[in-house]
RNA sequence: GGGUUCGUGGUCUAGUUGGUUAUGACGCGGCCCUUACAAGGCCGAGAUCGGCGGUUCGAACCCGCCCGAACCCA
């Protein structure tokens, strides 16, 4: 038991408890129990950034409330902390540091300076982590760019390869001129209302004639398109099947301007016969529309793009411009030759690489894929519980909506290597995959371990440099924290991320985990939403209104902004960023600092010990019965994840029932009680405080860390405990205390408002339930609070109280009058209050007039509220409580 | 264009079997140093629950349409 400081100083506690944590090893997981009590969570690997923005906080609190809750419950919590290294903005990072390209330095020294790299980003995040007092088992980090996990990720493709989802093949595929390699549909983020030119082009008519006999020459015909710089990738012309205009036109034969080639004109429904002229030409590929046309109308494939975003020689005389060049020269010469009818200003959507924002190209190139297997992964999503329930929406119309399989290759540098060599035999084509037992190899290092090619005999292989694309890693991490592969799968307990990656991390992990395991990767996916500016925005540098998170734990703690994250709003909806709702956390820790240290003095000294069976008043069973029931209701909101109601019910019971009024009940006993009334209320206190200390405890770790040790018997951490279940919920306290409580707070509020001092001694104080309850109340602790003595009668007040109004009761009237309760409810309210009062005592109904008809309406349907008027003479003072109506005399 | 979510005092937010006076916080106004707490306490003002219609005796809540916002997809 340690001495409280008088004031909270945020700071110096928490530094303080960052340190003796890493100590005291509260968080690590054990692993050896029954698995039913393991809480297994599945922590986003995030990209190594080296900055932990306020999103990543926001789903980190999430993980965070539910470890340390989970823990409390007495499970084995496996919080553990992986991180996404592979990708490219390290490599475009460590290239700028260092000045180099990654072609100019050999592959291996290359990956060194981005691990280098990486490795100083992950200390930074890491710290910021600790500052926020997130509880991470760090004997369970992983990173995806260490052998021991890209192994894993080699062995996962292997055996995916070996159940037939992953193959090599040319197809169109996004292309990222600039990063200078494949990306998948899901790294492609469409740019919407770009400005673009739209240019109206003639295709002039060929000697082939309309009907191919070569009797006559065709038609021209105007097309319009925002990529002239294509056209040497023309393989068509389309126009809608019902557009009047073309009728006729469908497979004449047109030329390409400038390039010549001759292409057909085709009927497609997917022709927008409202864009432009109402007909387009078709290229290999402008985009993705091109290559559903190409595939469907089985067209050539006239390849002019290089993978760097120049033209081939495909393009002649253009061949090697850049697009944007190439676009100004072809359209210059179309012009002057007479083909350029018009151009106009037009927007549209363009895709572009989600890393570097540089518009995609799709190029026909071979790549390696793992099959998107539709139905399984639905099979599979649906098999999880979603928080909030609609997320699964999200993911399912993803899934339904890929067209292309999963490219898994990329030609990068620090990314896992594709463990496969091709064999260099002339005309053979095999690729050999590596076996498990070669992993983790890098092929363009080390020799496959078989001799000879199996197809062709040869024994000269060339290593794959392509490697894989990074949610290859990551898509693993369940089975990773698992122990998989040498550990049998189960489902990890919880993932938690944001809903802007449910299209990759939740897709991959699912189609991986039930491709690999046939099993749901979790229990639970617990979405965050995003986190919002204060002004309601996205937050962002130039709109000014980006906060950090370690800005809010300088300014107040982190144990303030865990609950702001906390209480933004329920978990899956977005939440604004309140700097208001620091403060008031704040205030709360301010408040919690003070009860406890009030409770800490009451309990200090002669190594108090809470007795046996301590001589409880009804004041302490009440609050021990408030706090049997909040401490089950917040276990039930917890469970559920409601991180915002738990908390909010433990801060209104704190607050109100504990600090407002159970400690001003209980004083006069803890500062002047004989020993026996003494320690009954040291003891319930005692048992109150460490309860609220413990719920709280995951919400605010540092504050209440400090506070656990301030209470007398407490050895270890409070993150060490166990979850409070005082188990004293009872009925009749809660009844009796009501009143008590109320009363004490109605009296006290009484004074306050009438300027006396709140100790001001009162003659006495009668108290009056509106509901007798079944047990006699005890009175001692009120008579204390309220300075006066106290008795508590049943009946009525021998003032003047006057019937002021018939107050129906539509619950009770409704199901009864049906129709007609409007007209009871109206005759009711019209009746003189009086009268009505009057009979109702002597009959026990009320006899209603709807005017014409007469209805009976039972007592149990009126409430006839009264005013009370101070009776003459008497220098009586009458309150209206909540529970009670008291009356004061003084 | 398709899908999802959401509109509650000035601001943020709670409110799941429909039922009297709609929750809390911040802000605002007033009063108060009362032996845990002025980084506090007490009191007060402030909402036709986005709009219209429907179901119902009764709707913030259920249904329909409309308006507005956000996100995802095409």
């Amino acid at each position: 038991m340690t001495e409280l400081p008088e004031t909270y100083d945020p700071e110096s506690i928490e530094s303080k408890w960052r340190e003796r944590w890493q100590e005291l090893d509260v968080y690590s997981y054990d692993g050896s129990g029954d698995p039913e009590t393991e809480y297994v969570i599945d922590t986003p690997p995030p990209y190594p950034t080296g900055n932990l923005h306020i999103g990543n906080a926001l789903g980190w609190c999430y993980m965070d409330f539910a470890a340390r809750y989970h823990r409390l419950q007495g499970a084995d919590v496996l919080f553990p902390q992986g991180w996404d290294c592979h990708g490219l903005p390290t490599e475009v990072k460590v290239e700028e540091i260092h000045g180099i390209h990654r072609t100019e330095v050999p592959r291996e020294e290359f990956r060194e300076l981005c691990i280098e790299h990486t490795e100083e980003q992950i200390a930074a995040m890491r710290e910021t982590m600790e500052r926020l007092g997130f509880s991470q088992d760090w004997d369970h980090e992983f990173r995806t760019m260490d052998p021991e996990y890209w192994g894993e990720t080699q062995r996962s493709v292997v055996r995916m390869a070996e159940n037939g989802y992953v193959y090599r093949d040319e197809h169109p595929v996004n292309w990222c001129p600039r990063c200078r390699t494949a990306i998948a549909d899901a790294e492609v983020e469409t740019a919407e209302d770009v400005p673009a030119t739209l240019y109206t082009i003639t295709f002039p008519g060929t000697d082939g004639g309309a009907d191919g006999e070569g009797d006559e020459r065709s038609e021209s015909i105007d097309i319009a398109t925002t990529r002239p710089e294509l056209l040497a990738a023309c393989v068509a012309v389309a126009v809608n099947p019902d557009d009047e205009r073309y009728a006729d036109r469908v497979g004449d034969t047109v030329e390409v301007p400038l390039f010549g080639q001759d292409v057909e004109v085709l009927a497609d429904d997917d022709v927008d016969s409202d864009f432009g002229t109402g007909a387009v030409m078709i290229c290999t590929f402008g985009d993705k529309q091109d290559v559903d046309w190409w595939a469907e109308h089985d067209l050539p494939l006239r390849s002019v793009l290089e993978k760097d975003g120049t033209l081939t020689d495909a393009a002649g005389e253009y061949a090697g411009l850049a697009l944007d060049e190439a676009e100004d020269a072809i359209v210059a010469d179309l012009d002057a030759a007479g083909y350029l009818q018009d151009r106009s200003e037009t927007i549209g959507n363009v895709g572009q690489c989600w890393r570097c924002d540089t518009p995609i190209e799709i190029l026909s190139t071979e790549q390696w894929f793992i099959e998107v297997r539709e139905e399984e992964i639905l099979d599979t999503a649906q098999a999880v519980e979603w928080i909030p329930e609609h997320m699964y929406e999200r993911l399912a119309d993803w899934t339904r909506g890929m067209d292309w399989d999963w490219v898994i290759s990329r030609q990068r540098e620090f990314a896992t290597p594709i463990p496969a060599w091709h064999c260099s035999g002339e005309d053979c084509e095999h690729t050999h995959i590596a076996s498990e037992k070669e992993l983790p190899v890098d092929p363009t290092e080390t020799e496959p371990a078989i001799d000879a090619c199996p197809e062709c005999g040869g024994d000269a292989w060339i290593g794959e440099t392509d490697v894989m694309d990074t949610w290859v890693d990551s898509s693993i991490s369940p089975l990773y924290v698992q122990g998989w592969p040498a550990e049998s799968f189960e489902p990890t307990t919880l993932r938690e991320q944001g809903h802007d990656i449910i299209r990759t991390w939740a897709f991959y992990t699912i189609l991986r985990v039930t491709a690999l395991e046939e099993d749901v990767p979790w229990e639970t996916a617990l979405i965050n939403g995003m986190v919002f500016g204060e002004d309601g925005n996205k937050m962002s540098k130039s709109r000014g209104n980006s906060v950090q998170p370690e800005e809010a734990v300088a300014e107040y703690s982190a144990d303030a902004f865990r609950q702001a994250m906390a209480l933004g709003g329920q978990p899956g909806s977005d939440i604004q960023f309140q700097w208001k709702e620091v403060r008031s956390a704040s205030r709360f820790l301010t408040k919690l600092w003070n009860v406890t240290r009030f409770a800490a003095t009451h309990l200090d000294g002669d190594g108090w010990e809470p007795p046996a069976n301590p001589a409880y008043r009804d004041v302490d069973r009440w609050i021990l019965s408030r706090c049997s029931r909040v401490a089950d209701e917040v276990a039930g909101e917890m469970d559920e994840y409601r991180f915002d109601a738990a908390l909010r019910t433990i801060r209104e019971f704190v607050w109100s029932d504990l600090a407002d009024d159970y400690v001003e009940l209980a004083k006069g006993r803890l500062y002047e009680g004989r020993p026996g009334e003494r320690d009954a209320a040291r003891a319930a206190l005692f048992t109150t405080v460490s309860a609220s200390l413990r719920m709280l405890a995951p919400f605010a770790p540092f504050v209440t860390e400090e506070a656990w040790h301030a209470l007398p018997g407490t050895e270890g951490s409070v993150h060490g405990s166990t979850w409070p279940e005082p188990g004293m919920a009872d009925r009749e306290v809660d009844a009796v205390g009501a009143i008590i409580a109320d009363a004490a707070s109605t009296v006290r509020g009484w004074k306050s408002e009438s300027g006396l001092a709140l100790n001001e001694p009162l003659d006495g104080v009668e108290v009056y339930p509106e509901k007798s309850p079944d047990a006699p109340v005890d009175t001692y602790d009120l008579s204390e609070a309220v300075s006066a003595p106290v008795r508590v009668r049943e009946g009525e007040p021998d003032v003047e109280l006057v019937p002021a109004e018939v107050e129906p009761d539509h619950a009770t009237l409704g199901p009864e009058f049906r129709d007609r309760t409007d007209q009871v409810v109206d005759a009711l309210e019209a009746m003189d209050p009086e009268a009505a009062a009057e009979q109702l005592r002597f009959e026990g109904k009320l006899e209603v007039d709807l005017g014409g008809e007469v209805v009976m309406v039972p007592a149990s349907a009126v409430e006839i509220r009264k005013e009370h008027r101070s009776s003459s003479g008497e220098r009586v003072t009458v309150l209206d409580g909540e529970q009670s109506t008291i009356l004061v005399t003084r």
